[in-house]
DNA sequence: TTTTTAAGTTAGTCTCGGCTAACTGAGTAT
DNA sequence: ATACTCAGTTAGCCGAGACTAACTTAAAAA
């Protein structure tokens, strides 16, 4: 099964929880996403069985190589969408609200234009 | 209960099959959406009990004021988020169908940044 | 007049993605 | 050594929003 949004939603949050500490767990994604602990554990294991991260004897979890690839992608779409509704003078607040809901949803064709939106590029 | 996105979309193809034809039925619904006759019909069913149309005794679906008025927002959004995304560069069925997605769920805040950028207003 | 077709409804299924309650099992503290 | 706390899992529920199968009913066609 390819992936859903709540995944992309669970993958980039442990992608910036593993910015800030190494070692990430599940009741670390629990307190982040505001979700309960079997919710949260449901999620990690269709993570884990569709390959996009490990969990270790001890419970922490890494992102696999296909795991950064969707996280990264998403994390830009994140940074990028929020800075473009920035640009258009829309508060931090709901410019990132409003990303986190976007970026699962867009076109690949209108990231892109998006995008060279805010970099200046036309 | 509050209007949900998937009812968002039914009151927007109700507002537009009404522009062409004054006569609209459930199953002209089922024809643009290309939902099942069930899945429609309880939908019809739930706009109906919240308000949002009302049906005479031949089938033929009207929007109350209330319904209008839901109407008008979401394809005002559909529109402008459109030429928006064309303005970037975006073709217009992908400009079209990303609306689409992104009408529901983006903040009034955002939307207006959005639409006084399409308008030439900065 | 009888049959067929078209529109709508009823009943029940499925997936997704939340939830609570209750259990397990390991590490910490008394 | 016993008890407690914390992390995670299992089992099962719920709502949203699709679906199919099968029924009803009215209008059109034969």
């Amino acid at each position: 099964m390819s992936i859903q949004e709540s995944g992309e939603m669970y993958i980039e949050t442990i992608y910036i929880l593993s910015q800030s500490s190494d070692k990430v767990r599940s009741i670390d994604v629990c307190e982040r996403m505001g979700y309960s602990k079997p919710s949260v554990s449901r999620a990690i294991g269709i993570l884990k069985r569709d390959g996009y991260i490990t969990v270790d004897a001890s419970g922490y979890i890494t992102l696999t190589s296909s795991g950064i690839t969707a996280a990264e992608r998403i994390y830009e779409r994140h940074t990028i969408l929020t800075a473009f509704l920035e640009s258009l003078g829309v508060s931090h607040e709901t410019a990132s609200s409003d990303a986190c809901k976007m970026e699962h949803i867009i076109s690949d064709e209108a990231f892109s234009a998006i995008k060279k939106s805010v970099n200046g590029k036309n």
